[in-house]
DNA sequence: CTAGGGTTAG
């Protein structure tokens, strides 16, 4: 056991038709034991040094190990180096577990996946509906667009297309690509009976491209044809909800959650919190979260999210304590209410500090994290320092960031280095029409009239010079 | 032994 799993090359397998079997494996009752990626690959070389080779059964775990969801990315990688070694796998779950892994993994993996099928079709394996479902799922997670239009073409050869779980995963992937038009053609060919798992993607469509109307006028088609809301439907209709700012159809939905038994659900109760907060009711949003019997970290999120956006910067932060102390992780979305908290309440210090402690618990901060660490120092007018901690961004900036901070020099007057970050705005090709709002009241406020002008008449005849160019 | 639809920020 010198040399890491991680670097080994997985020794060849046997091949997987082998004539005869053997139908009982020494090694095989050891494999549910095997969790750790270096005792499965222990496992796998005593297999191969035994002379027995890999029975298919031990393959098959060894797949479905690898690919549960959670597993690590070197986990899926392994899998996949052993699977390329076998000279010729036939099995078609074999595919579609690996495949499997694909579609759950953070980053989609589409290629890969892409290779998995077409080794698949090379190898004279039919695909079947899990197939597919994996398939068109890894090309939703990546925005593939074009593999999954050509998955979706194969599945049509192989009459696959309109089966009952492969529709919905049409739908999805179709929506997710930026093809509304195609989603909706996909919905129109389920058949009644199993639609609502389709309605549900196609609500939850709806909500995640920001057309929460769209969401809720298909909730009511669904409850027209008298289907059965379930708690998916219910969490993407609050989210709707929450859009809207709709607080009546979320007290309905509340009422119907609670009639339907889902209000023991956490990720339900979740997004009734998430409701709450962003349709005002602070109150109904704590009786919710003070409720649960259990709360995961997600729940705790918007609930410090909810305190935040109602200016409870010090409810916030002692939740958020709470929530600590009860040994419940932070993630990337808890630290951004907890800045945000901060922000909003003139905690310039404490949140510098947070933001500081993000990096204990291995949370790389992103660009909402530097926008409201920049909003933190802005607003407390430290605008030197705002401006110097964008500047040195170990990221690209955005144009929010210098914008927020443009702002912030209108609060404060200053015309000097409001101008300096006009230009930064500028450079970056993204202005905004608020930004000359901003920036000519700025100067109009402090009197300098002819900068003003200046400013403008130059950015202009740049722009027109920019145009013409592209000509 | 492998499968569909979900909350959180801005």
């Amino acid at each position: 056991m010198s040399s890491s799993p991680l670097t080994a090359t997985p020794t060849p397998l046997l091949p997987a038709k082998s004539k005869s079997p053997p139908s009982h494996h020494p090694l095989l009752p050891h494999l549910p034991h095997c969790t750790s990626l270096r005792a499965l690959a222990q496992l796998h070389a005593a297999a191969v040094k035994s002379g027995l080779g890999a029975h298919p059964a031990l393959v098959t775990r060894l797949l479905t190990l690898c690919t549960e969801q959670g597993a690590a990315p070197a986990h899926l990688e392994y899998a996949r180096q052993v699977f390329d070694r076998i000279p010729s796998p036939g099995d078609v779950v074999w595919y579609n577990t690996l495949l499997r892994g694909y579609a759950r993994s953070a980053d989609g993996a589409a290629e890969e996946a892409a290779r998995v099928f077409v080794r698949m079709l090379e190898e004279g394996v039919a695909p079947d509906t899990y197939t597919f479902v994996s398939l068109l799922k890894a090309c939703a997670a990546a925005r593939a667009g074009e593999e999954g239009r050509q998955a979706h073409g194969v599945a049509v050869k192989t009459g696959a297309a309109d089966h009952e779980y492969v529709l919905p995963t049409l739908i999805n992937m179709y929506a997710e690509c930026g093809d509304a038009r195609s989603a909706h053609v996909m919905f129109g060919r389920v058949p009644d009976g199993d639609c609502v798992v389709s309605y549900n993607a196609m609500i939850t469509a709806a909500v995640r491209s920001s057309r929460p109307g769209e969401a809720l006028v298909l909730f009511r088609e669904m409850q027209a044809k008298g289907l059965k809301p379930t708690s998916i439907t219910v969490t993407s209709v609050l989210s709707a909800c929450a859009l809207l700012g709709a607080l009546e159809l979320g007290r309905w939905i509340h009422e119907y959650v609670r009639k339907a038994g889902l209000d023991s659900l956490v990720k339900v109760n979740t997004a009734l919190i998430d409701m709450y907060g962003k349709c005002g009711s602070l109150e109904d949003a704590i009786d919710v979260f003070q409720g649960m019997e259990s709360r995961d970290r997600q729940a705790w999120s918007v609930m410090i999210v909810a305190y935040a956006n109602h200016s409870y910067g010090r409810e916030a932060i002692s939740l958020f304590e709470e929530m600590k102390k009860q040994g419940i992780k932070p993630d990337a979305v808890t630290f951004l209410g907890v800045l945000y908290a901060c922000s909003h309440s003139g905690m310039v210090s404490e949140g510098l500090q947070y933001f500081d402690s993000m990096r204990e618990y291995g949370i790389v901060p992103g660009i909402k994290h530097y926008g409201c660490v920049t909003d933190l120092l802005a607003r407390s007018g430290q605008l030197e320092k705002a401006y110097q901690f964008i500047d040195e961004l170990p990221i690209k900036p955005t144009a929010i960031l210098w914008r927020t901070l443009l702002s912030a020099c209108g609060s404060h007057g200053a015309v000097d280095l409001g101008k300096r970050v006009f230009e930064r705005i500028l450079e970056l090709d993204d202005t905004h029409g608020g930004d000359y709002v901003i920036f000519s009241n700025l100067c109009a406020n402090t009197g300098e009239w002819e900068e003003m002008n200046r400013e403008m008449e130059d950015t202009h005849n740049h722009k027109m010079h920019a145009e013409w160019l592209m000509k």
